[in-house]
DNA sequence: ACCTGAACACCGTTCAAGT
DNA sequence: ACCTGAACACCGTTCAAGT
């Protein structure tokens, strides 16, 4: 099997999920691919470039499921979901996607798609503009959050995440809503949060729609 | 003047914000403070552990600057803004922050203000944990895209993204939205979209806030 | 207790040489 | 056109030696 740019890429995808980004050289994607270090220098340009490579590879995987006839609410969550299944899917990757700037083309496919059903339900290209950032923010920082890193008391996927049992001791009198609602925060359903907020944003923007919907 | 765990955090929090994370090495802040690599290690264990005090630094820069007398809506934008406004003060250091996982206390200073707020409103427990995570996402993946990275048009902070003029050359056919609302899309005004989403919210959680206020 | 140089096992990438 | 080993300028960290 003759060494390419696609087999490069799919490689340092496995690598970043079986032991994660930081476990990434050049040299253990070569020897993972039985070839000398600088073979992978014909089909990438840098290491740099073969991340940003990765980002768009797992980005292109998202698939829009819409009911064609279905409402704006629908398509915006399924929207969401779709970009939320790749998090799912790629768990370490995805701190690649959301840590890395993405100029692509790829990149783009998701904001169209979500400007186009705003704009259909109705609403000018400012707030449809306005919305979409507001939707990419709350997604990008739940899967930020979910993927197993965020200024939050739960920690990552099981799987991934060691430092589950170290229980920090805390100040009942210092921190009375996280020591009492310990249950309630430690319960992990990142289903369920997300959904949650989604509905949040749905109905904030529901209460804005336009009395006249476009076309 | 004798080193100190404090002085190397300040010399790598610099670092970072003047030359980038990935610039950052134990040799260069050695060298920036005139020391042996190696006398690092006798105030910081690792690598690792310095980059998650960078982080625990830059968290408990957080200011709350809370009306007392205020509703439970000030109180929170108030909460939102204070921890967006590190953001703007480090912004690289945020990419750090943001990209880490925060087991300390300090971390869990904001979350419990938040929940604080959330029940005196007269939220359940429950709940008030679900708005508060939705909060988190939302500043999370607000932060991250106004720091310089995100699935969007726009780029970084125009300091230090060079990559502006960089124009990709899109189908109008393919991405109609995107082409007719370039104006929309670069504009950069990252104010009024953190304020926008926060509305959003704001609005979606006073929708659903109980008759009965606690207490 | 704090500092430090040498050394080890790594990096990404350039370059020149091969086919 | 593609592959490759040697070499360069880096890494983080261990260890043993200094004060």
């Amino acid at each position: 099997m003759p060494l390419s740019r696609e087999r490069i890429v799919t490689a340092a995808i496995d690598m970043i999920e079986r032991h994660g980004v930081e476990a990434v050289s050049m040299r253990r994607i070569a020897a993972e691919l039985s070839c000398g270090v600088m073979s992978l220098y014909n089909h990438v340009p840098s290491k740099a470039a073969l991340l940003d490579d990765v980002a768009e590879r797992v980005m292109s995987g998202i698939e829009f499921t819409a009911a064609p006839g279905a409402g704006w609410e629908d398509q915006v969550r399924a929207q969401a979901r779709a970009f939320r299944a790749i998090a799912r899917r790629y768990p370490r990757c995805t701190m690649v996607v959301v840590s890395r700037p993405t100029n692509s083309v790829t990149g783009l496919r998701p904001i169209e798609n979500a400007l186009a059903t705003l704009r259909e339900a109705g609403f000018g290209g400012g707030d449809a503009v306005l919305i979409m950032r507001a939707f990419v923010g709350f997604i990008l920082g739940s899967l930020l959050r979910e993927v197993g890193v965020s200024p939050a008391l739960g920690d990552a996927h099981p799987s991934y995440s060691a430092q589950a049992p170290q229980r920090l001791h805390l100040d009942p009198e210092e921190f009375p809503q996280v020591t009492s609602l310990t249950a309630e925060l430690t319960r992990r359903d990142p289903d369920a949060d997300f959904e949650f907020g989604l509905d949040l944003l749905v109905h904030a923007i529901a209460a804005m729609v336009p009395a006249t919907p476009a076309s």
